[in-house]
DNA sequence: CCCTCAAAGCTACCTAGGTAGCATTTATAA
DNA sequence: TTATAAATGCTACCTAGGTAGCTTTGAGGG
């Protein structure tokens, strides 16, 4: 890596604050760092070419990037996760667990570090300590998928929707941290519906009083209501 | 472990076969057989307290062992996993994950491996090469996931059923394996709805000459009328 | 400043799939 | 054997949510 002493120095106490490399020694760490091609992605970039999203690996350093999933036949999308800080993808080619297509985007300019595959391959060897980290880190995530599936199949989209705002609502200041600013194509791509259909409901959410919505920002209102919107399920049934 | 040296000779060997304990030395191997305790859960044999899922880790010799969901509110059940000879479970709890809840239960008479978790974590840090072996388990496990919600979030039941059959069946024999014999309420916990859906979709199959139905078990006549109701998707709209 | 386009709001329609209920068949156990 | 329970098949009903199409709003760029 070829760039100022003060970005690498922001790069590499990024990552001594991850999870993920916490026990790397510092040598490690430059060397990691050594290996890293250093990329602005700018708001909205898509990110669509197999060179990037199967020969190379990545880590976020800061900016949130929306990994999804595109379906020709209906023309949806479906955001898997949303990478924040030290997150790092993909994990999938790195395994050589070729057969997943996803995609990837920018939500807000991104400083992302891109590693050959091989090159990180070779490094993960030399630092075997970190399987366990990205042991740990991957189960995390698949525990964030499992209860995802479990919402989209047996969930009605209120509910979906209900604890969607619920989770990514800082609960002292009732400001949205990472789903801020999302359109509602995107609350859709979230919970697995329509711009249509979400929009259907936060009308309804906002009659029985539960939020406000301003251009481009919803405000809970009432946040013990739509905390009943969680349990109430489907009792009406 | 007190058993049996022909029961011990078996269970060793299909730990030699797993792709997960490959680069364990015998030594270590003959270990992990000393601290697990072998069990045999019956057919049917439905397992629910947290002793067992939350503080012991499972290895599952022979048998079919089937991962699942139960929402209280509509009743329902959704099957996760399909665990076969030589998948480990829970590694959530091995990683201190410990908010998703699963229960399990034996579809099959089962032979099981349990360890209690910290014996476990004591192993693997004296072996710490099988993180990368659980490393790329899990990561094949979480592109399982993947692709499930994929299927529950933009596929119509038809498809999710079609996929199932074409997936579980051996393309040269047109037998089934894996889920040779569930009932339709099985079939429906797998794909994300009830018995009465999927009986309706199957007795449209039928129509369509894509399978027969005798006695507990279903027999694909036409295998490219199955895969086209897969490539098909949605264009009726 | 206006112009453009995306986002949001809303109406109307339709259908896939969830539900309820029952009758029939098959399996399991007493 | 009979009895009990489970699995299957089928009917009818209903509603949540997907779709189409339009208007209104507002942000950002020239």
């Amino acid at each position: 890596m070829n760039i100022g002493l003060e970005k690498y120095r922001h790069y590499y106490e990024t990552l001594t604050e991850s999870e993920l490399f916490r026990h790397v020694t510092h040598n490690s760490l430059n060397q990691l760092l050594e290996i890293s091609a250093a990329q602005n992605w700018p708001k909205k970039t898509c990110i669509l070419d197999t060179s990037h999203t199967l020969y190379t690996f990545h880590i976020l350093i800061t900016g949130k990037i929306k990994v999804y999933h595109f379906d020709s036949s209906n023309d949806r999308l479906l955001t898997l996760f949303l990478l924040q800080d030290n997150d790092v993808f993909d994990i999938f080619s790195l395994m050589g667990c070729g057969t997943h297509k996803v995609y990837y985007e920018a939500l807000e300019d991104s400083e992302v570090l891109c590693i050959q595959v091989p090159l990180m391959k070779e490094w993960m060897k030399e630092n075997p300590l970190v399987h366990k980290s990205f042991l740990s880190y991957t189960v995390q995530k698949m525990n964030v998928l499992e209860r995802f599936i479990i919402n989209v199949a047996l969930e009605d989209i209120p509910t979906r929707l209900a604890r969607l705002l619920y989770n990514n609502m800082d609960k002292s200041s009732r400001q949205y941290q990472s789903i801020c600013g999302l359109s509602h194509k995107e609350l859709g791509a979230l919970i697995g519906t329509t711009r249509a259909v979400v929009n259907r409901h936060i009308q309804n959410f906002k009659e029985e009083g539960i939020l406000e919505v301003s251009r481009n920002q919803i405000t809970i209102t009432n946040i013990h209501l739509l905390k009943e919107k969680l349990l109430e399920k489907r009792s009406s049934y």
